[in-house]
DNA sequence: ATGGTTATATACTCAAGAGTATATTATGAT
DNA sequence: ATCATAATATACTCTTGAGTATATAACCAT
């Protein structure tokens, strides 16, 4: 940490080295894209369609260097699933903090939910929770999605309680609107017209307004 | 076909040979339970992580033999995502004959759709469907899916011109019907209290009236 | 400058997995 | 009875994939 003692520099440093980043940061930045670049290749083969030797060619390294940076496969999902967690986590604070009803707050955690599946590592997170996988990396993943649900839930119960959701089982809206913002990963491409939140706002119309028609239609 | 040619049978068959599965029968019957057991595999190790070994060791044959029924892994991939399709056009044509609104067969379709992904077959569909594959798995799988989304919006468009669904795309509703359905994949065991129908009921439900408060909250 | 640590690479090991060559046993038709 | 074909098994091949033993180059602190 306060490894920036000036107490006796025999030599000074450049001006610079202020602004350069230190070996730390360089390897905290290797490891990120090392993540990113993982992502990216799970989505496109899967993660056991994944091999760290096409990640590695990818990264132009060699394996050996790969697993300077990470321990084993399976961190490389673990690391996915907490980068995704902590992402959620972000999402489900701001959204806490948002002004409004349990159903605003609801509605802006699942437009940020759904930025974050417009992203590799998004994706290749969901990817990873479909898998089954070996026990260390499951465990994991069913503790970090079962605290997302809790939050998620509370915005639902708050909004039964203050009026703007109708009297309704919190688990259902939950499971439809992950299940919904999920299964866009498989569909959605970025390169299209429509934005990450446009899709997350439609979708959330259809939630909150439902498709039923509201007149009583007579014929 | 017409191999069933009594022109001129030296010894009659016994009395029973007609309830007697034939060899071809059997032949079916077991490429179906093959598939069953895939099925199951996959839903517990996912298709990469599914291996023919394994397979073959569950169905207590050797892999040769394995091989004798089915030419390819990728092959049972293929077997599962159309079996998963037939049984999905059965779904959508029940509902099509279902008398009543468009609104009332997409949900005719949902309950049968969802109690396909309450079986191995069904899930494991789902699974393979999500992953990357093959070019020919993938190109089979999209071409079967974009049937299935075709005939599904159309109950929801037949349903917006006899009123009983609101003016909205069809889009999102597709959308975010499937995702929830198929979410239910990863969360759903039968052995709980709940039956499929049931929770194609609810979450129907929501996605029929939504959650927002009818009643204005004047606090 | 020099020694310790960090980064990178060469060239492996070892296991598992898909698929097969080939032999043997059953079955069904004549 | 016998012959073709279907069903099953033994014992492989060949590839890929995860992970490593070990050597060398770069960097940083003193």
């Amino acid at each position: 940490m306060s490894r920036t003692s000036r107490s006796k520099p025999k030599r000074t440093d450049p001006a610079w080295s202020s602004v350069l980043p230190k070996r730390e940061e360089i390897h905290r930045l290797k490891r990120r894209a090392i993540l990113q670049t993982a992502a990216e290749l799970i989505n496109e083969a899967g993660f056991h369609g994944a091999s760290v030797d096409e990640l590695a060619r990818r990264l132009n390294i060699t394996k050996p260097t790969l697993y300077h940076y990470i321990p084993s496969k399976d961190d490389i999902a673990l690391q996915l699933l907490d980068l995704n967690f902590s992402a959620t986590s972000r999402a489900l604070e701001a959204a806490e903090n948002h002004r409004g009803t349990g159903l605003d707050r609801l509605r802006h955690f699942a437009r940020e939910y759904a930025e974050l599946m417009a992203t590799p590592e998004g994706a290749a997170a969901v990817q990873i929770a479909m898998l089954p996988h070996s026990r260390k990396v499951r465990t994991h993943r069913d503790k970090l999605f079962r605290q997302v649900d809790v939050s998620a839930r509370s915005f639902i119960v708050e909004g039964i309680e203050d009026g703007s959701i109708r009297q309704c089982d919190a688990r259902w809206v939950d499971f439809l609107l992950f299940g919904g913002l999920h299964w866009m990963t498989r569909w959605f491409r970025s390169d299209r017209q429509q934005s990450a939140a446009d899709v997350a706002g439609s979708l959330f119309d259809l939630i909150e307004f439902g498709i039923a028609s509201r007149v009583d239609s007579t014929d």
